[in-house]
Parts: C-alpha cells; sequence; structure tokens
DNA sequence: CGGATAATTCAACAAGCGTTGAATTAGGAG
DNA sequence: CTCCTAATTCAACGCTTGTTGAATTATCCG
C-alpha cells in the first residue's frame, strides 16, 4: 500500500490503466460526474499522473472518446448487399458494434453527450452526417429527404442504444442481439426505402 | 441590486419562481451540472430560499418532476377507439405531451436519469410499468409478449425524446409535430400489433 | 397594539473538485 | 560512470459546491 516514490522498475502500464479506467468511469458516470481522483483511483495510480499523460480532463476525455471503429469501413461493409433487406444488416452491424469494448466509448460520449453541448455536437456530426447521411445518400438523392430519413432512422437507432445500455430498461437490456435486431430491421428498411 | 434584508412588502412567488428556474436549469442541464446557486440566480432569489423552502437539491428535484401529467388519464384517452390506429395516437398524444411546458419537466427527469440510476429508476418505473405495458396489456395478455413489446416502443419512443429534445437533431428537432407523429405511427404500430 | 411566524439576506462552513510544483527514483544516451 | 529525461508520489493551491445559522424585516392572529 505504501507505493514507494519516485520511478519504478520495469516497463509501465500507466498510460493505458488510465484511458482503460477513464472509458469504465465516463461511460458509466458522464463527464462531469466522473472526477479525475475517481478514475485514478481505478487505475491505482495517482491523480497527478493524469494530468502528466494527458494534461487536462477533457483532454483525457478526447482522447477516452477517440473511436476504435473506423466508420468508412464499416459503412462499406453495411452497403454491400441488396438494399431489401439493408435495414437488417444494418441493425445487426449496429449492435454487434455498440455490444463490442467499442461501444463503452461511444455510452462514454452519448452520456456527455445529454449534458454538453460541445459534446453533442461530436455525436451530431459523427452519426448524422459521418454515418447515416451518407447510407442514405446511396438509395435517395435528394438532400432534404434524405436528410429526413437519416434523422427518423435516428430516432430509433439512439433510443436503442439509450434504453439497452444507458437506461438498461428491461427486457431489452438483455434480450439476444439477434432476436432484438430483427425486431428493430422492419423499422429501419421503413425508413431507409418505405413510406415516410 | 443592493436588496434590502428580512422579509419584503407584498405578497410573494419566490415558491413558484424557484420551481419554474429549476425546471429550466435541471432540463437544460441535469441534476449535478446544474447548481442551486444557479437555480437561485435564475429566480432572483438568495440560494438559502431554497433550502428554506424544498430542503434539500435533492427534494427540490423531486418537486420539480412531479409531472404535471397524469397517466391514468392520458391513458384512458388514448385506448378509446380502434386498435388499427392506437400507434397513430399514441405516437400524436406522446408529441404533443413532451412538447408542451410538462415536457421540460419530463427532459430534467430523462437528463438526470441518463446520470443517476436512482432517476433512472423512477423513469422506468413511469415508463414501462405504469404508461407502456398496461397499454399493451389491453392487446396482448401474455405478460412476456407484452414486456417485449412494450420495451420496442420504449426504445422508439425514448430515441424520439432525446434526438428531438437533448440531442435536438435536425431535422427531427424543429419537425412539424404532426408530420414527425405520422412517420412514427406505423413504428409504434408494428410494436404494438405487428410481427416482433 | 403585541407577539408569533414566515420570508429574506448574509456570512461562513466543510467537502470535493481540477490542477500544479516540488521531490524522488529509475532508465537510457554518451 | 554520468547526465538527462521520464515516471511516480506527495502536499498544497484556489475554486465551487450544498448546506447551515444568525440577523433582519414584514405579515397575521388575537
Amino acid at each position: 500500500m505504501t507505493a514507494r516514490r519516485g520511478r519504478p522498475a520495469g516497463a509501465s502500464t500507466t498510460r493505458a490503466n488510465i484511458l482503460g479506467a477513464a472509458r469504465a468511469e465516463f461511460s458509466e458516470r458522464g463527464y462531469d460526474t466522473a472526477t479525475v481522483r475517481g478514475i485514478a483511483t481505478v487505475a491505482g495510480v495517482d491523480p497527478a499522473m493524469i494530468h502528466h499523460f494527458f494534461g487536462t480532463k477533457e483532454k483525457l476525455f478526447l482522447a477516452t472518446v477517440d473511436l476504435p471503429v473506423d466508420p468508412q469501413t464499416e459503412l462499406r461493409a453495411v452497403l454491400t448487399g441488396s438494399t431489401d433487406d439493408l435495414g437488417s444488416r444494418l441493425a445487426a452491424r449496429f449492435l454487434e458494434v455498440w455490444d463490442s469494448p467499442a461501444g463503452s466509448a461511444g455510452v462514454a460520449l452519448l452520456r456527455t453527450s445529454l449534458q454538453h453541448e460541445w459534446s453533442a455536437k461530436l455525436l451530431r456530426e459523427f452519426l448524422l452526417v459521418r454515418a447515416l447521411r451518407p447510407i442514405i445518400h446511396t438509395i435517395h438523392t435528394d438532400p432534404t429527404e434524405a436528410a429526413w430519413r437519416a434523422g427518423l432512422i435516428a430516432t430509433q437507432l439512439v433510443g436503442l442504444v439509450v434504453a439497452r445500455y444507458v437506461l438498461k430498461l428491461e427486457p431489452v437490456a438483455s434480450a439476444d442481439r439477434a432476436e432484438l435486431a430483427a425486431s428493430i430491421a422492419p423499422t429501419i428498411q421503413r425508413y431507409l426505402t418505405g413510406t415516410v
């Protein structure tokens, strides 16, 4: 317990430990509610280390949220195939990503976005402009219509994430991923190609 | 500016002022981010008044969130009529309520629920047990199926609220209420009576 | 008119926050 | 072997927070 002062022997994993702890704390509590001291405790290091490696709490958050998922790659994968079951593929892949460890960075971003405009801006930009609109643009060329459909899809997907990962509404929270995807898919499909 | 000490002359609206300011601040910022001092400033009173009237910050929040909407009454109104367009009526009435001043109390509750388990519990209880499941129970008597359908509807409705009022995703945020309700209605209807 | 009560301001408290600077120790370069 | 740099702990700072108690003034009941 009485940690010795000064640099310890051997290689250091402190930086990675902090990032892991930060991802966990930010995604559980959101930006303000998570504390630098709390993250340091979880990581098992002195709070000063966080400033040593990341400068400020905000920079740590941005490092935490620097998504390990490349939207471009994801998009291309989902877009190959018929548009008839695009809703199904999109729903399935979406849940896969959010169920993965990468999802917790997303939850951190979402939780914080519900509290801070600067974070909400990041999320809007990512969700609409970078992810959804490009998909829809391959189906509907009219930008107004594409934006409207993208917005509708966003309501369903955001609601899914909030209900499953943040509010933990049962039975959605513990539902089987495939079953949930199957139930949501027709909704996405209608927003993509149906009457709206 | 130099407010005189002691009780002022005339009737007092302070209590109501505080409640109004609290609703605004809580719904804009969420529970922790909103401060007692900030609410007092908006209300134009001393912070001590808040404790005088409400005791603690948490009690003030609960008073703020004591919804001015009676779910029982709302339910009966929505449930009268054919089940074929129940989704449509539900979507329309839902948006009406959230567009009304009563909605900002809801947004406060939601924002806080994304941060605090005790608030999430309130919201879950309200949303699922008190609001959605009773509706579905009138259609499907199997409790497992009813719970599943209620969960699905919750994902769509929660997502609608988060996108429109919290994240302010365009074009959903400024969309015409009726048009938005019409686009969402088929989704609700399928979750109510369709194949899931 | 007198006394209880309610409304208000002010000043201060303890606790928790993010952040900083100095001290200490190890590793690596020349 | 000797510096320089990087990693770490510790102690403290200034700030903001929720909350409290005393002082002050008006209203209301008898």
